[in-house]
Order: structure tokens, then C-alpha cells, then sequence
DNA sequence: CTCACTTTGTGCACTCGTTCACAAGCGCGT
DNA sequence: ACGCGCTTGTGAACGAGTGCACAAAGTGAG
């Protein structure tokens, strides 16, 4: 009952910046849409837009404005007051930010369709992603050529990482076989993954696992219609 | 470094969010998360399995033990102190919650290597979902039998949706195409839309966006990539 | 019945992200 | 030079989501 947490006036005690990270700290939302931004700006460049308002790449994006500065502020971009961002100058300090200056390989495992459809994928070059080897099992797909690349055994894993550097490896396989490639290409030495398999993937630490699950996605958008024809039933129930 | 496991998404378009209204409200961020819960209860099911701990379910989804317990609180599902949960009952509380226990039906737009990907995965049925209809523009694809339905051309899409009562549209095309079937879907009576093109879709309010940018997963993961090994440069400059 | 043990459900504090509102800065016309 | 309008950058309030810790509630053994 007593001390109801004094405004703790002036203790320094604590450190301030518990967490010791030595760069400045952008956070994970805003990363998530430097993509989106980056996309946008992009597309302006090309029809020769030399500035932009912060409203204006809003629009663009479907983002708010006063969240599109601030992420901007994150990452220590300029924009000019009164005039707007340099289009130019933005897409390359986004690039930079993103590690999409230097070179990024990426290897591929599992060429199914998911696999076609991703190797096929424009744009990734564009933007410093390349893709660098493709691999899988299926003797039947080993072989092939694939969006310019051939399909290579999976087998050949730790040579192909070794020999591109990547550092990126992405899982386009079925869900019983995502754990055990998964394991390979840590054990190759990638250290980021994407996953398009349904599976949750353990992996040691220092290894980042993203999941990409496109059955949640339709479930995630079944529940949306669910609620609102379930609000469309309470409503007209309500005006009856 | 823990898995991430991102919302993905993030991107609520014209989505103004009647929140607040008569239905209690289950956060976004559990319902993301209700479909992960499904497939490993799913699989828990066929083993026989009768009851989970949230300890259990909790390792086996790589969520936290209370986060999980507080996500099925939301949906007001009572599990058994001192046992755990029912699965079944679980089961069919979570199905229920996402509407999955009516039959939804999908228009997939765009028969290129990724709607080829989507039309051949497996588990949506056994989950609700079902594709009704695959459509597309191209004159060599028409008429085509995947993953055993034929492809139609994108003009039936009145038709198609009529007859099929789909409220759900998948957007598998190219970037530049997005926008205007898009506004056909939506111009059909589909009220929601699962994007995977590289564009912001526009859509009328009352209408629910969703994207998956496959493209941006792998930014993200370059960025964290970057990230670690300015860190690591960072470090061993410290400790020299 | 009672006690020890298990596991849920939740209040609380805390962190993270979003939104608002506005001062500060910049260019331009006069 | 000077003020006017436009746009950025950000402090502060707010809200959503997470993690901790624990009381409540059930089970089973003695």
C-alpha cells in the first residue's frame, strides 16, 4: 500500500540502454516495410521523379504519413523541410540500410512449383538478391534447367554453399522434408532461412528462421469473412 | 536467436477496423497464430493424443506457454486445470473461431508457377478451404487441368463467383495485371483478396487485403543478415 | 478427507508500435 | 530581407501485445 511507484525522479542508476546493441536500433516493423518503400520509390525513379513528399509516397504505400517519416527517421535519412526526400538519394540509403549493396546469394532447395515460381521471380536481381544454385532430390528435376539456373543435387549442398558464399537459404519442399534440409543447410553454413514449408524448423541459435505459410494467410482471411458475416448477422438481428 | 515468427501481412491496406463492436475480440495477433496451433493439434489428433498441456503445444509451435494459454483464453476455450486441454474439443473450438467449420470456397486468378504451387497444395480441404475455380488470361493455359480442375478464363469470373458463392480471391498474377483483376474480383461480389503480386491493391472499403511479398521476406532476412555481420564487425573492432 | 502436485487462467508491469499535434526548417514570391 | 506556406522530424499520449508470477481449480495418492 505504501510507495504507489514514485516518479523514480532522476535515477540513474539503471542503465538507460539495458540492451548494449552499438547501433542505433531500427525496429523490426519498420524494417518490414523498408521493402514496400524501397518498391515505390523505385517505380518513381523511373517516370524521373526527382522528390517526394512523405503524403505523397503515403499514398504509394498505403502506409500513414507520420509512420512513414518516422521510419524514415529511423534509419537517419535527411529529408528536406518544405520539399520532400530526394528519390535518388532515398532508394540507396534504403538499399544501404537493407544490406542490399553488397551482393546477397541465396540457394534454393526444393524445385516444385513454389520453387519454379521463386527462381522465375523477377526483381530479385534488381535489388542485390541473386539466386545461386538451385537444388533438390527428384532425379527427375536434378538436371533440368530452371529459370537459367540448372537443378542441382541436394547432395551438393555444402560444396554450393562454400563455393557462392550464400548466407541465405530458402525451403520450398514438402513439410516432411523441411526439418532435415533445414539441418543440411545450417550444417553448410547458411545462417538465414525462409520457410514455405508447414512445419515449424528448429534450428541452433544465431540462426534466423522466417516462415512464410500461405494456408495461415487463407485461414487468417476465412476468419476475417467469418467475423463479418457473423457482425452482419448480429446487426440485422439488430434492426429486425 | 529465438524463431521469429512474423505476422508476415502488416499491411492493412483500406482496412478502417470497425473495432470494438458487439463480438468479443479476439487481437489480431492471436488469430495469426490460431492456424499454427491448428496443425500441430492436427497432428497430435492422428497420433491419439487426448489432451495437451499449453507446455506441450507451446514447445511444439515455438510459442511461449503463456502466450499460448492467454491466445485460447481470447477465444474463451476452457481447457482442464491440472490435465491441459482436450485436443479434439480444441480442435473443432479453433475451427470454429476461424470459420472453417463452413465450407469456404476460393477463386484462384493467375495459373503461373506460384497458382500452380497453390492449386497442388494439399491440406486446405481437410481444412475448409477448397479452390473452386482456377482462371486465367492466357489462351495456352485455358482450358488446362490442374491439380484437377480446368482453367477458365478470367472473363467467367462474374459467372464463377455467382455460382460458387466465393467470397475469397487469390491474386497469383503478374505485378502489372494485379490491380485490374483485382477490380474484377471485387466487381464480382469477392470480399476478400489474398495478394501475392508486388503491388499495393486499391479496393473499395468493406473489402479485405491481405499480401505475401515474397520478395520482402527476403530483404527482411538480408537486412538481418547485414545487421549481423556489421555487428560482428563492430565486436571484433571492440575487441581489438 | 487431506495433502501434494499439476496446470490453467489472469492481473500487472513492461515493451513495442502507432497516432497526434506541433515546433523547427526550408524555399519562394514579393 | 521578410514573411508565408509547405513539409519534415519528433515529443508525448495512447493502445496493443508479451512475459511474469501467482491464485484458483482440478487430479490422484495415502
Amino acid at each position: 500500500m505504501a510507495q504507489v511507484v514514485p516518479p523514480v525522479s532522476g535515477i540513474p542508476v539503471a542503465a538507460p540502454s539495458p540492451r548494449g546493441h552499438g547501433t542505433r536500433h531500427v525496429p523490426d516493423a519498420t524494417v518490414a516495410r523498408l521493402p514496400l518503400y524501397l518498391r515505390a520509390l523505385s517505380v518513381l525513379a523511373e517516370t524521373g521523379r526527382g522528390t517526394v513528399s512523405s503524403q505523397e509516397l503515403a499514398g504509394a504505400t498505403g502506409v500513414g504519413s507520420a509512420k512513414l517519416r518516422k521510419d524514415l527517421s529511423h534509419l537517419g535519412s535527411y529529408g528536406t523541410r518544405g520539399v520532400g526526400y530526394d528519390v535518388g538519394h532515398l532508394v540507396e540509403h534504403i538499399s544501404s540500410e537493407l544490406g542490399l549493396t553488397r551482393r546477397r546469394t541465396v540457394v534454393l532447395v526444393g524445385v516444385g512449383n513454389l520453387g519454379r515460381a521463386l527462381a522465375g521471380y523477377g526483381g530479385f536481381a534488381s535489388r542485390g538478391l541473386s539466386i545461386a544454385a538451385l537444388l533438390d532430390v527428384d532425379p527427375a528435376t536434378v538436371g533440368q534447367i530452371v529459370g537459367g539456373l540448372p537443378v542441382q543435387h541436394l547432395e551438393e549442398v555444402n560444396a554450393v554453399v562454400a563455393r557462392t558464399h550464400a548466407a541465405i537459404g530458402v525451403v520450398a519442399t514438402p513439410a516432411a522434408s523441411a526439418q532435415q534440409v533445414c539441418d543440411r543447410l545450417v550444417a553448410a553454413g547458411v545462417s538465414s532461412i525462409l520457410n514455405f514449408a508447414p512445419v515449424v524448423l528448429v534450428v541452433p541459435a544465431g540462426v534466423d528462421v522466417r516462415k512464410v505459410d500461405l494456408a495461415s494467410e487463407l485461414m487468417v482471411l476465412a476468419f476475417h469473412e467469418h467475423r463479418r458475416s457473423r457482425l452482419a448477422d448480429l446487426t440485422s438481428e439488430a434492426t429486425a
